[in-house]
DNA sequence: CTGACATCCTGACGGC
DNA sequence: TGCCGTCAGGATGTCA
């Protein structure tokens, strides 16, 4: 499941790939779910537009659109749950559940596809993401936004309109980093371990970028290539198993209507 | 407004 | 071996 250390080792390898290509021509697949723009109006906005420029903002994978230099729209791709954007030759046959595929000038295709159809496309002109980004908020700015919050830390995590970027797996990890229980009400951590909690998170994330992301259920980079962080998991995936640093086994539970692991002897 | 919960969708996996 | 049930989960919509 893409997160933000795997949207954006996606959205740097494209934008290496494809940034100052023209597109030539878009097909798209028909399945209405995938298109939060209709069809029509996203092949009319992206056919013989250039691609400038192509980053992460939040999950989604925002495409800078211009003509003739000018910037003319975005092109916005989340990636869902399942949901590859792929650089490949045209001769390369089409994967099954292809969604939409955008002929380059130079005779590559940009591909979006997504077995499961959690991912969307849609287009906007200056999408600022729903929440704040966890890699540069300051440790005041990131404390502020659980003041008085009732609801379970991990949940305010996973609440993109707070921070966007973070899910289950980067939300388990930097709070056994921080030795937070995941249970804890946001509102009712201290001022220390709200500092804990940002630090953890920044590393945790920085470190997964570093490593091309986590690759668990079908994510792979613009490539088609595997990230290598899922072998730095203390506890997300690892219920049952030993926490690595005290031993005790690790637990699971529903938070925020997702699966979480923790160390019930490290997390407090 | 805040928070809890169901819903979508299909591949992978475990059990019998 | 093969079938079937269960699980996974980001965003959205509904409801209290």
């Amino acid at each position: 499941m893409p997160e933000l250390p795997e949207v954006e080792t996606v959205a740097n390898g494209v934008h290496e790939r494809v940034h100052g290509q023209r597109i030539r021509s878009v097909w798209t697949s028909g399945k209405p779910q995938t298109f939060k723009t209709p069809e029509p109006d996203l092949v009319e906005a992206l056919t013989g537009a250039t691609i400038a420029r192509v980053r992460r903002i939040g999950k989604t994978i925002a495409l800078d659109l211009t003509r003739r230099g000018k910037h003319t729209a975005q092109f916005l791709v989340h990636l869902g749950m399942t949901g590859r954007l792929l650089v490949s030759a045209a001769e390369v046959p089409l994967p099954p559940h292809t969604h939409a595929v955008l002929a380059l000038a130079d005779g590559r295709e940009l591909r979006f596809v997504d077995a499961r159809r959690f991912g969307r496309l849609s287009l906007a002109t200056d999408y600022q993401g729903p929440g704040r980004e966890p890699t540069t908020i300051s440790p005041e700015d990131f404390a502020v936004l659980f003041k008085g919050r009732k609801l379970a830390i991990k949940a305010a995590l996973l609440n993109q309109s707070l921070l966007h970027g973070i899910g289950n797996i980067y939300a388990d990890e930097s709070l056994f980093r921080a030795s937070i229980r995941p249970t804890r009400q946001a509102g009712k951590l201290t001022r220390a371990e709200l500092l804990a909690l940002h630090s953890a998170l920044q590393s945790v994330l920085r470190h997964a970028i570093q490593l091309g992301g986590s690759s668990v259920s079908d994510y792979v980079d613009a490539d088609g290539v595997r990230g290598f962080f899922q072998l730095e998991h203390k506890v997300y995936s690892r219920a049952g198993q030993p926490c690595l640093s005290c031993a005790t086994t690790l637990k699971k539970l529903t938070v925020g209507g997702r699966t979480t692991v923790y160390c019930p002897h490290c997390q407090r």
